[in-house]
DNA sequence: GATGAATGAGATTTCATTCAT
DNA sequence: TATGAATGAAATCTCATTCAT
């Protein structure tokens, strides 16, 4: 006894928002919202039933904080990949920036969030305004300007820029919504359980292709 | 006498179970399955309360109503397109499906059942796997036919059949689940509001051009 | 066609109140009066859900005639042992109509409603107090003259009349109130149903052992 | 510090199953299981709708606790007098038996339950069995062994056993489900009311001298 | 801060009763 | 008369939230 700096408990203290948001997430992925109980988000963070109130006003909060929360240190995460920027084609860095996305977002539960948000979004459209301002836009905005540099540079012939990120997109949210929904049924979408991130990148190849510069011969007639 | 007691009532009676479904169709993809009341269903079928509970032994039996009702129609209009399977290029027939299953099931509210299933997978993992065998594996058969008779035919390059479904599938399926999600909400995917079909078809291009075989020449050195 | 006598018909019509009632003491006794659905009483007399509205004002109606035609029917049937009031002993008196009661009521429906009117009596103060007073006094009645004529006669020691009544009653009571309750679950009052009647008259045998006057010897110093 | 949070709400807590079970038995009683309602329960427990929840799962297993705690409680409390069976002639063993039973049960709420579980019994098959089990056959194996003991002793002639003690049975059976039914019905069964114990113990008495051995004299011819 | 008993609004479901046919 | 679709009051049960300790 006596006041031993409490560092402990201090970083106890401290964490416990950032328990309850990660049992948040994790329940509310695996249920939806209205199905999570906070009962349950408070077991699941080792807390007892009245302790989410105290540093969160409801539970309509704690879902808009797990959003937040996750988004932010998502986007933070990836954003680290933006200095590799230089001296890299196009194609490759599509690839790079696929495999830094599936590292620190298609493969963990912030994927989830996705089939969430897709989920509530009505029911949530000020949250849903933010989700996809801060995630879906940032990655759309993100492989716009790869696409753009290969135009720019001759690698990629040129493309309604739209259309090519809905193209690059699509496998990836695909896969964040069917392996946090169909897959985790037994007998569903068993391929994609086999290798995620290989399907991805096949299907990255196959838009590239599309996307190519013909090489100058071949364009010979 | 000695009529069919029927008339005005009978007429109606007939009717309630799919004004029901319809109602609950439009609701649950809405707002999911929790967040829809069965007053709210009941209400919008135009009865009150306790009329739902006439035809259906309760929510869930509904929800699975609506699901069954919806993909068993949805996949038999569908199978009209599969009579026109004879003389045409593969790459044409995959437009032709597209185009297809864009009137009947894309751009109907038939689409959001996906998101909904996606939100409610875990939840209903019998109704999933119901789904998921009778919606999605027959779309990604038909898929594979085609694609088949193209790579049988010279039409396409060699390819890993069960990826080049996936490439074509995951811009519907992005459709169908942004549509029914973020599309609802103003300021969200305002590109994908304007022209859906657009999108899809162009992405279809896109893949294609990934897929085809090079001219021969082309493929000399 | 044309009318010929409605003769059928017309007992059926006139049947219709009866064949209600009968379902409804069926169910009543099996179920009690709040387990017991309108739907039901309406099935098991052939009839739709509306028909007994026809015919009765409402469930408590029908419980309330159910009650009343029983009893007044059961009343009727064993009046007419009053007639055998002559040159009888009064033991053996006691033994004719504990038969009759038992032909006439205890082995039959009517004795459900003994245990009916015992679970529903505060719910239904006025209708029990008319089963009270239609029933179970004039049981307690008929008994009461056999007794008092057996103590006139010498036959019967002088005892209390209302214990005494309550004595003979009870075995009867007890066999109707358990062979519509513990009696009807398995394992449970084997013995009671293998003959009650015979349990009934043994019972009355003692009561009688107990009450009857000790031969003139024995009353000796 | 470190005190074991109790206090006034500890207190409250742990007497809450107890207090919600005795409001339960005085309604299921009164009213039966079905026209008891869960609300008046909790308001005769003091407490609001949801919190008998917090304690039981349901209302049929309030039903049931209510059983068998009561059923429980009163054996117990019996069980105290089989202490007592040394010395005493068998017919005031009986007498004895009767007051403690008069005394624990018989007079107490817990007779309610024999009407109770005789309205329920087919509704509730095995907690019928449970009642039988626990609280019918332990008293009538009881009655059985003090008998028993009569005759063995030529206290009381050779009787036979089960129809004896059906005979000692049925006046306490009828009192009890009586004085919860009829009995609350101004009206009805007023001499009851009276001294329900004095008819016991005369019902007793006179049955007693039905099973008495004659004293040797009276027997010689 | 933390607990967890208690609350009470609200959701699902049942069923007696009505009434157009 | 008879039907049975429809109603809506009422009952059971859940769970987000509060607050005394």
């Amino acid at each position: 006894m006596g006041e031993t700096g409490s560092s402990r408990w201090q970083r106890k203290k401290d964490a416990r928002p950032s328990e309850i948001l990660d049992a948040a997430l994790t329940l509310f992925v695996e249920k939806g919202y209205l199905a999570t109980k906070m009962e349950d988000i408070a077991r699941a963070a080792g807390v007892t039933k009245g302790t989410p109130y105290l540093y969160f006003q409801n539970k309509e909060e704690i879902f808009k904080a797990v959003v937040r929360e996750t988004i932010v240190a998502r986007v933070h995460a990836m954003s680290a990949q933006l200095a590799q920027l230089h001296g890299i084609g196009s194609s490759e860095l599509l690839f790079l920036a696929l495999e830094d996305w599936w590292t620190h977002i298609g493969s963990t539960r912030a994927a989830g969030l996705c089939k969430l948000m897709a989920a509530e979004a009505t029911n949530f459209p000020d949250l849903t305004r933010f989700y996809y301002e801060e995630a879906i836009l940032p990655a759309r905005q993100l492989l716009g300007h790869i696409i753009q540099r290969g135009m720019d540079s001759g690698e990629f012939r040129p493309v309604h820029l739209d259309y090519a990120i809905d193209a690059l997109t699509a496998p990836m949210m695909m896969t964040m919504i069917l392996s946090h929904s169909f897959a985790l049924v037994p007998g569903c979408c068993d391929s994609l359980k086999d290798n995620p991130l290989e399907f991805l990148k096949t299907s990255l190849r196959l838009t590239l292709q599309g996307m190519h510069q013909p090489a100058p011969q071949d364009a010979r007639p």
